[in-house]
DNA sequence: CTAGGGTTAG
């Protein structure tokens, strides 16, 4: 046993062995021996310094006995700031910030470690501001930063974009002498990387003695943060050591960048020249690769590796395999995948990506299963679940999808949300509705995104209401995209406005904007609207020629159509024996319609045979057929036509047209004897009858079968659906309202002749919405100048 | 005792 004496002198020497036990049991992370180790401390009393305690301290509190690092702490008759400053670490590692701080405020002094260790602490917590208080507090307590406190500083400063304050801190940094110190050298970098100073970051590069590769990384980050993957590639290649990040930085960037062949290309690479073992960045950012390029091959790969090496799938790693396989259409594997990994270690995104993988295969009910099996929602998902309803033609399952979040969620629609409702607006035609979420829109958004704009063009202009479609349009003229300029040539066009229409893609032309296929569509349905036979055959040379648009079976069909309405019969067959591309039922169907309007039973023999050729179930063709015998007197051939159409059971779609009043919808069959105010309107209808009867109108029985009683005849057309739909409109809106009536199919002769002259008897404007068209009509006559 | 570079997925 060494006596008093010895055991001074031998002090250093037993500090140093006790302390290097102490580390291998942290490095063990071994408990146990670390509570040994404390027994033989306090056996041979506590004369071996602080030094030796303030480790143990340490030891514990790294190892998570928290409340052994404090009560040796508590025992500690004489502290040292490095005691105080381990118990604050353990507080901060521990994510106790509240304690941390009132610790903070009890220590008796605070040197430039304890400071740092609060500023890291806020850091680490995204408590970026409340760091950068602490440090201009620090500074004027004249405590001197060190290098730790630097780079942890300038990181808050880059994380919030502080440029100014980072600007101060970096002459703090020359004016300390630590600009020659690579850690914080390469703060410096990352800081004006982040703020967006790329010149400032590549001069801190350039000075920079002894860059290391974190330097390097830097400067490939700001070169992939502005885009540019090429000067990023070239760093890369004139890098002496690589590490890790430098390959992810490159692999996720390119990723970001869309040039994901290239990010997959340097991920085979660094698997194949080095021993470098992808993390979960590299193996989510490739994931993400393969699911871009729809490479599920590639995506099975890297599957098979994570499965191989038993790689952690939860989070990332899971997350990107579940969009892969969704976005190439693996939906059941993505699926597996949520269940071997567990829903709770997987987040909304990658449920989102499943959701929009089973819409995408049209399997509208499984995506609506996950969307209700979510614990947590967001905006996204909502949309998402949204977006699915209105593609699947759902669109009452997606108002009330809509009205579930807004009311019973309080979730806050995005742009996305209010153009994806705004979209099944349109369809319903539901012109309050549509109103509601524009003011929705003016409410929450601060600004209106082209996308939304145009949607809110598409469903006023869908609802009947031009004025308004026009208004958005000359609104957003600071942001009008080339879907714009489409979206309102259409709205013009399907409102018989074909020369405003045309005069507006004339100025899309101006105003450099490139015309897409589907703004040909509308500037052709402009020109057939308005007979403009010599333009649109102009312009479907100038897509061909100018716009290297090739032209699809729909352009065709509008050339169809406008020949054929302007009584080219022979000129359109033409056209469709020499048209691009196979003709369709569409372009068939087209020059049918054109044979009935100019009464040609021949070609419209020729027509309804190739129709049925292709589409042997089209009760559209029958009648169209039928309905051309008839316009020439054909009778008997109408009626053969129409028994035969009883005789193959071929069913024509039943004709209905609805309006809505208030909140509801107003659907009105032919002959439409269930609506409770049914008496009412026959009884208006009787009378609008007589009166536009005086004024000139002829009802046209020529329509009707011809083997009925003439009384019959004006019978059947007095309760067309259309007109039922006005008569009730009228019955049940202000005097001097505009009526707005939908139907589902083109309106017929008789009825575009009556309403013309109900419009003038009762002083309205009624709007009608037929299949493919609107009609306005005002005083007597249609925008459409009878030319539908 | 305190620290620097890369953070994916709808």
């Amino acid at each position: 046993m060494a006596n008093a004496g010895d055991r001074v002198i031998c002090g250093v020497a037993e500090s140093h062995h006790y302390i290097s036990l102490l580390q291998t049991s942290l490095k063990i992370k071994d408990p146990f021996s670390t509570k040994s180790i404390h027994a033989q401390i306090i056996k041979s009393g506590l004369h071996l310094g602080l030094f030796v305690v303030n480790n143990l301290i340490n030891v514990y509190a790294k190892l998570g006995y928290t409340s052994d690092a404090s009560k040796v702490f508590d025992e500690l008759p004489v502290k040292n700031i490095s005691s105080w400053n381990t118990i604050l670490s353990a507080y901060t590692r521990g994510g106790m910030i509240s304690e941390a701080v009132s610790f903070f405020n009890k220590m008796p002094d605070r040197d430039s470690v304890s400071w740092t260790t609060m500023i890291v602490s806020y850091n680490r917590s995204g408590f970026w501001d409340d760091a950068l208080r602490l440090f201009s507090k620090m500074v004027s307590s004249q405590v001197l930063p060190n290098q730790y406190t630097f780079t942890n500083v300038l990181g808050s400063c880059g994380a919030i974009r502080e440029l100014d304050v980072g600007k101060m801190v970096h002459s703090f940094v020359i004016k300390l002498g630590f600009v020659d110190n690579v850690a914080v050298a390469n703060s410096l970098l990352n800081m004006y990387a982040k703020s967006r100073s790329a010149n400032a970051a590549k001069m801190v590069f350039e000075s920079i003695p002894l860059k290391d590769v974190s330097s390097w990384n830097g400067m490939i980050s700001l070169h992939m943060q502005s885009g540019e993957v090429d000067l990023a590639l070239t760093l890369f290649e004139q890098m002496k050591e690589r590490d890790i990040v430098s390959w992810n930085l490159l692999i996720t960037g390119c990723n970001q960048h869309g040039f994901d062949v290239k990010a997959l290309e340097i991920f085979s690479t660094m698997l194949k020249d080095t021993k470098i073992i992808p993390d979960r960045y590299a193996l989510a950012s490739a994931l993400s690769a393969c699911a871009s390029t729809k490479n599920v091959s590639v995506g099975r790969q890297i599957h098979g590796h994570i499965v191989r090496t038993s790689f952690n799938t939860s989070g990332a790693v899971g997350n990107a395999l579940i969009c892969m396989y969704s976005r190439c259409g693996c939906v059941e594997n993505a699926h597996r995948i949520v269940i071997q990994t567990g829903r709770s270690n997987l987040n909304v995104i990658a449920f989102t990506a499943l959701l929009d993988g089973y819409v995408k295969l049209g399997d509208i009910n499984p995506a609506r299963q996950i969307f209700d099996s979510l614990a947590e929602r967001d905006v996204v998902v909502w949309t998402a679940m949204l977006v699915g309803y209105v593609q699947n033609g759902s669109h009452n399952e997606a108002m009330a999808l809509f009205r579930l979040m807004m009311i019973r969620d309080g979730e806050k629609p995005n742009s996305y949300t209010l153009a994806a409702i705004l979209s099944s607006i349109s369809s319903l035609a539901s012109l309050n509705h549509g109103k509601q979420i524009h003011a929705v829109a003016i409410r929450i958004l601060e600004a209106s995104p082209a996308s939304l704009d145009n949607a809110l063009i598409n469903m006023y202009a869908k609802a009947g209401n031009i004025l308004y479609a026009k208004k958005i349009f000359s609104l957003s003229h600071q942001r009008k995209d080339a879907i714009s300029w489409t979206s309102m040539i259409i709205a013009l066009a399907q409102h018989g406005l074909a020369k405003e229409a045309i005069h507006l893609f004339e100025n899309m032309l101006e105003c450099d904007s490139k015309p897409d296929h589907i703004t040909y569509v509308g500037v052709f349905s402009a020109c057939t609207h308005a007979g403009l036979v010599e333009d649109g055959r102009r312009y479907y040379k100038m897509m061909q020629e100018v716009h290297d648009i090739v032209p699809t079976s729909s352009h065709c069909a509008c050339m169809i159509d406008l020949l054929g309405r302007a009584g080219l019969l022979h000129e359109a067959l033409e056209f469709i024996e020499k048209m691009p591309v196979e003709p369709d039922a569409i372009a068939w169907g087209s020059l049918l319609a054109a044979c009935k309007i100019h009464k040609n039973a021949e070609l419209a023999k020729v027509a309804a045979e190739n129709l049925l050729k292709i589409d042997p179930d089209n009760g559209g063709a029958y009648s169209a057929l039928a309905n051309a015998y008839s316009a020439c007197g054909r009778w008997r051939e109408a009626a053969g036509v129409r028994k035969s159409m009883k005789l193959k059971q071929v069913k024509k779609e039943q004709g209905f047209s609805w309006i809505q009043i208030k909140n509801e919808v107003h659907a009105f069959g032919v002959e439409d004897g269930l609506h409770p105010q049914r008496d009412a309107i026959y009884q208006l209808m009787e009378k609008i009858w007589k009166e536009i009867k005086k004024m000139g109108y002829i009802p046209d029985t020529d329509s009707v079968l011809h083997d009925l009683d003439p009384e019959l005849k004006e019978q059947i057309l007095k309760h067309h659906s259309e007109k039922l739909a006005i008569a009730f409109g009228l019955l049940n809106t202000p005097e001097n309202a505009t009526l707005r009536i939908m139907k589902n199919l083109r309106v017929c002769n008789d009825c575009h002749s009556a309403i013309k002259f109900i419009s003038k008897l009762v002083n309205r404007e009624i709007i009608l919405r037929d299949a493919t068209r609107f009609h306005h009509f005002q005083g007597g006559v249609c925008s459409c100048r009878d030319y539908w």
